[in-house]
DNA sequence: TCGGTTGATAACCTCCGGGAATGGAAGGGG
DNA sequence: CCCCTTCCATTCCCGGAGGTTATCAACCGA
C-alpha cells in the first residue's frame, strides 16, 4: 500500500524529463524493458496513470505533473540527508558557506572574524562560484550556508536573515549621455542594451549574455551594455565606468540563508555573527545609500 | 554509491526513535535480523556509523542525530508527493483547508464566496481539526491550505500570506480583581493560572491542559485559569466572561499558509481571494483593534 | 553464578529488479 | 502502397537483495 521507493522516484523523472523511454533508460544505465516496468509498478501502486504514451509519444497527465515538481523537491531532500549525514559523522566538521564574487559586500572578514571568535566551532569553507545554483546547494546538503541577493534569488526552503540593502546603480562608461547624471530613473534606460545572465530568464533584457562581472565589466567598458545592479558588484569600479543611482529599481537585498530545520550549533553561530557584524554596519551602511540617493 | 531507500529511512527512523532494534522491528512488522542487517548496509553505504551499540544499550552518534532530523524531513517530502500525486490524478480534484474552530476571525465565508466566484476552480473541502499538527498536514499533503497563527504555529517549509493582525486580550471571569481594568500588561498577570495547552510546550504555563476552547471556557469561567488569547477565538464570549487587552503581549497574525513549490492554479486563485477579502476587511479590523486600544 | 534480555551471525528461502530477445503499433519515405 | 524504422510492451530467465527462523554472544541484575 505505502512506500515508494527512491529508486523509482528516480526512473520516474528520468522519463518525464526526457518524454523518451529508451533514452532514459540509458541515461539510466539499465534496458529500456527494466524501465517500463518499474513505471508500471509505479503507477499501479499510486493507483493514478502518470504517463499517456501511445507507440510514438510520451506525454505527462496532469498527477504526473505534479509527481514531477514533488518528486524533484522529495529526491532532493532524500539527497540532501544523505550528504548532510556523510558530512557530519565523516571527516573532522567543516562548515560550506557559497557565494558569488564579490557578492558579500565587504562583510565576510569581519563576520569570519567574529565566528571564529566563538570557541570549539568547525571552521568555516568558503566557496566562491558563478554557477547559478548557490540557492540549491543549500537545499541538496551540499553547502550550510550561502550569501544570496533578494529578489534575485529564489529562497523557498531556505531561512535567511536580512544583512544589507543596497540602492541599485546603473553602470556606464564616462562618455554616456546618461553619465552626468544624478540619478536615474528605470524609464530613463528604455531602450539602453541590458545584459541577459546566463542561467537566468529575464524580462526585458535585449543585450547580449553575461556570466561574471569581470566579463560585464567588459562589456559595459566598450559601451555594448549599461548594466543595473548593486554598487558593490562591481567594485573596485574601472576608472573608465561610473555609476548613477537608479532610484526606482527594486533595491538588492544581500541575505545570509541556510537550509530550513537546520539544528546545526555551528549554523546558529554563524548566523549570530553575521547578524551581529550587520548590525554593527547597518548605520554607517545605511548612512551612504542615503548620501548617494541625496546627492 | 549513490542511493539510498526509503524503505532504509524508514526503518533507521524507527531504530532512531525506539532506541531500540527488537521493538523497532516489530512496530516495523519484520524480524530483527533483517532490520539490524538493513541498518548494517546503510552504515556502510553512508560510510558512517550512525548508532553506537552495545549488548545493551543503542544510542544515536552525531551522524545519526542528523539523519534523524533530514531523514523525517526527506520521508515527509516523499510522502507528500505521493499524497498531492494521488490526489491530483485519481478523484474529481478538490482544495482541502484545514483550520481550527473558530479560527478564521469571521473571514473564511466571504473568502470563499470570492474564491467561488471563480470559474472552474475545484471545490474546497474545509477540515477543522484541534489537533496540533494542522502544519504538519501541509507538509506531507494531506492538505493544500490552512488557516494558522503566527507565531503559535511554526511556518518553515511553508509560503504564507497575512490576512489580519489581532491584539491579545486576557479573558477572565467578570468578578475577576482585574476585570474593570482598562488595559493591562504582563505583568500584571504575574502569579496568575496560565493554561497549557496540549501539544506545545509552554514556558510559563502552569494551570491545567487544556486542549480546545470549548473547555477553557469553562475553566475561565469557573475562575481557575484566565487566558491570553486573540478576541475572536473565544466569539461569541460568555455573558459571565470579559475581555481586557493586553498592550505587551506580542499579537496573533491570522495567516494563510501553504506548502512551498506549490505550483497549483487553485491554490493560487484561493490565495488571491483571501487577500482580497483580507485588504477590504483590513481597515475596519484595524480600526477595532485602535478603538479597543484607545479604550 | 544464573537466567533473561538484546543485538549479531548463519543458513536458507522467496521474489523482485534487471537483462536479452521479441512482438506489435504508428509513422515516414521511396 | 509497402516496407522499414522507431519505440514501447511482453516474455522468459537469472541473480541477488530482503526477509525468515534458529542460534550465538555479550551484558545486566538478582
Amino acid at each position: 500500500m505505502e512506500g515508494v521507493e527512491t529508486r523509482e522516484l528516480v526512473y520516474f523523472l528520468a522519463v518525464a524529463t526526457e518524454l523518451h523511454f529508451t533514452r532514459a533508460a540509458e541515461r539510466l544505465g539499465i534496458a529500456q524493458p527494466a524501465l517500463s516496468k518499474a513505471i508500471r509498478v509505479l503507477e499501479r501502486r499510486l493507483g493514478v496513470r502518470l504517463l499517456d504514451r501511445d507507440s510514438h509519444r510520451v506525454a505527462l497527465t496532469e498527477a504526473g505533473e505534479v509527481l514531477l515538481h514533488e518528486g524533484r523537491h522529495a529526491l532532493d531532500a532524500v539527497t540532501a540527508a544523505v550528504r548532510r549525514t556523510r558530512r557530519a559523522g565523516q571527516d573532522e566538521p567543516r562548515l560550506v558557506l557559497v557565494m558569488k564574487p564579490g557578492g558579500d559586500r565587504g562583510l565576510l572578514p569581519d563576520i569570519l572574524a567574529a565566528y571564529d571568535a566563538e570557541p570549539g566551532m568547525p571552521p568555516v569553507e568558503v566557496v566562491v562560484t558563478n554557477a547559478p545554483d548557490r540557492a540549491d546547494r543549500l537545499r541538496d546538503g551540499r553547502a550550510d550556508l550561502a550569501l544570496l541577493h533578494r529578489p534575485r534569488d529564489d529562497l523557498r526552503g531556505l531561512d535567511a536573515e536580512e544583512l544589507a540593502v543596497e540602492q541599485q546603480v546603473a553602470v556606464m562608461p564616462r562618455h554616456h549621455r546618461l553619465a552626468s547624471r544624478r540619478s536615474l530613473r528605470m524609464a530613463d534606460l528604455r531602450g539602453e542594451p541590458l545584459p541577459r545572465w546566463v542561467g537566468t530568464e529575464s524580462e526585458d533584457a535585449t543585450g547580449p549574455e553575461v556570466t561574471d562581472t569581470a566579463q560585464l565589466s567588459q562589456l559595459v567598458a566598450l559601451g555594448r551594455v549599461v548594466a543595473v545592479l548593486p554598487e558593490s558588484l562591481l567594485a573596485p569600479l574601472r576608472p573608465e565606468l561610473v555609476c548613477v543611482p537608479v532610484l526606482d529599481a527594486t533595491p538588492s537585498t544581500l541575505v545570509l540563508a541556510w537550509p530550513e530545520q537546520s539544528r546545526s550549533p555551528a549554523v546558529a553561530a554563524f548566523v549570530r555573527a553575521a547578524t551581529a557584524v550587520s548590525a554593527r554596519r547597518l548605520g554607517t551602511v545605511d548612512d551612504d545609500v542615503a548620501r548617494v540617493v541625496d546627492a
